[in-house]
RNA sequence: CGGAAUGUGGCGCAGUCUGGUAGCGCGUUCGCCUGGGGGGCGAAAGGUCGUGGGUUCGAGUCCCGCCAUUCCGACCA
């Protein structure tokens, strides 16, 4: 009677893909949605893949010249205002601080906003924070030999949505954001397009996750940019997730704020400002690109933990002595700088496992009494499951761990782009595209660029809730990118 | 903000139609046996039924308001 193994997660990602996304959240422990409405608190074990987000991207950025800062988390409303597309962005999704006290309330006797502490100027609670930097960049640019001035703060903004999901649209979300200035638009233009090369290195190499660079088309843009580039990747239900942008500002904000330069030659020029992002959002990518039924897949070099040891002890007389055979060759491991940990949590072996797999360990090492016997460990690798599981030396393994990391890492980002590819399909017409949505087929269309022209688009890109991603590099801007986005 | 659904111990649900002292599974705690992909037996703890009103002798159950969550749409990283 062989029954279907039973999945850790339920329901699956077939079954439905939301839902499973959820269940993975939460059997993974990352997040939660909190008493605030829209916002999420992120729990330590989430926490730990954006702290190692940025300590891995930042150093990154501060090789390339960018130094980091903080800006207020409030932003008089005058300032949004000033830039009239980008007003009209945000304007509709602010939440606004109009009073500084608060005091009893003779209604119910709870506190209200005193009405004697109303602000003069209303601040908003940033949405983002180009207008706030603009405003010190036109302080702190005086000469071009303060160009090209390269500014990244690490915060989080808040912008009001209608409709939230942990990690991938909440009302508050963390991020880092980028604010360059340069004295031409070449100078913008290359800064965009270097730091959306970060980007890609960044999600290839460190997430395993692939995707299209590309320019977006003007009804994609950033409220306020010339040119917004982004890096959009493709989740396993073929579904598009804008994973980073970097917007070419032009002179849009220089002109606003006032943000100019003297000229060698001792004339006057506007500067050509930048900004760029990822956000906490790119953890519900790493879900919805590498989890399987079983919970979250951690690509290695992100993975809070990367090898988790289990020792597998069978009675109190042997539990010591095995666990100090653990603890030992996690000293070997972490001596390395490999995040490997001893679970000697008091709970029962399955336990331990079924918590490691839900969590996405890459590499999971049992160590019973057989192997401390035989001077072995097993290995089972989370990306494949137990048909991985082989049993080697604990000296092969010391030293092979790294490599299997890497084979890890490798193996994922190699399925990540196979995905991709086999999910991009080319389409010349929009009946094309309306019969491949209609079939409830998934991925991305990629078209030439003409079809925009076509009156037809807009109806079959309203029906199937499409949107386009973006004019991929690779194609040199002959094609446009369409899908559905998260 | 429109459409739909849901809110009952930590989690998942039943109970609501037909009002009458709040139940089940998992989890948790304790004990014993166990321990290599979710084990067994026994005991125990844990709930203002989202919230505020109303109807009633009596409300988880009926009526109204509000809030939250999820899904679909519009909007967005």
């Amino acid at each position: 009677m062989s029954k279907k193994p039973r999945t850790a997660i339920t329901p699956t990602r077939e079954e439905n893909f939301p839902e499973w996304y959820q269940q993975v959240i939460k059997a993974a422990d990352l997040a939660e949605s909190s008493p605030v409405r829209g916002c999420m608190t992120v729990k330590p074990y989430g926490w730990a893949i954006w702290e190692n987000m940025q300590n891995i991207f930042d150093p990154w950025l501060k090789d390339y010249g960018v130094q980091n800062c903080s800006f207020p988390v409030l932003i008089p409303v005058s300032f949004l205002s000033k830039e009239a597309e980008h007003v009209e962005g945000f304007a509709k999704e602010c939440a606004v601080v109009t009073h500084h006290r608060l005091e009893k309330d003779p209604e119910n006797g709870g506190l209200r906003p005193a009405p004697s502490a109303e602000l003069e100027e209303p601040y908003v609670v940033r949405p983002t924070s180009e207008t706030i930097i603009g405003d010190a960049m036109s302080r702190w640019i005086q000469s071009y030999r303060d160009l090209p001035m390269q500014l990244n703060q690490w915060g989080s903004v808040m912008r009001w949505e209608m409709r939230t999901r942990i990690f991938l649209r909440t009302s508050e979300f963390f991020w880092h954001e980028g604010h360059n200035a340069y004295a031409d638009h070449e100078g913008a233009k290359g800064d965009c397009l270097h730091i959306l090369d970060l980007y890609e290195k960044f999600f290839t190499e460190i997430l395993a996750i692939d995707g299209y660079k590309g320019i977006k088309t003007a009804d994609e843009r950033f409220p306020g940019a010339n040119e917004t580039y982004a890096f959009e990747a493709m989740m396993q239900d073929g579904k598009a997730l804008q994973a980073a942008t970097t917007h070419d500002l032009g002179t849009n904000f220089s002109k606003t704020f006032d943000i100019k330069y003297q000229t060698k030659d001792g004339g006057e020029e506007l500067c050509h400002t930048t900004s760029w992002a990822f956000s906490t959002r790119m953890i519900g990518g790493l879900i919805m690109m590498h989890g399987d039924d079983d919970g979250m897949v951690m690509p290695p070099r992100i993975a809070p933990q990367q090898i988790m040891i289990l020792p597998v002890i069978k009675d109190d007389a042997t539990a010591a002595e095995i666990t100090e055979f653990c603890e030992a060759i996690a000293v070997q491991l972490k001596a390395q700088g490999i995040r490997a940990k001893v679970d000697t949590r008091d709970m029962r072996t399955p336990d331990k496992m079924w918590d490691a797999i839900k969590k996405g360990i890459p590499l999971r090492v049992e160590i019973g009494g057989r192997e401390m016997e035989a001077g072995e460990v097993t290995t089972v690798r989370r990306d494949i499951g137990r048909d991985s599981k082989q049993t080697i030396s604990v000296d092969q393994f010391v030293n092979d761990a790294e490599s299997m990391l890497d084979a890890i890492h490798d193996d994922m980002l190699v399925r990540s782009r196979t995905f991709r590819d086999e999910n991009t399909v080319l389409a010349g017409s929009v009946m094309e595209i309306d019969d491949f949505f209609s079939e409830d087929k998934i991925g991305f269309i990629r078209a030439p660029v003409e079809i925009l022209e076509d009156e037809a688009l807009a109806a079959v890109m309203k029906k199937h809730g499409l949107s386009t991603r973006n004019m991929p590099f690779i194609d040199e801007g002959s094609t446009v990118l369409i899908a559905k986005a998260y």
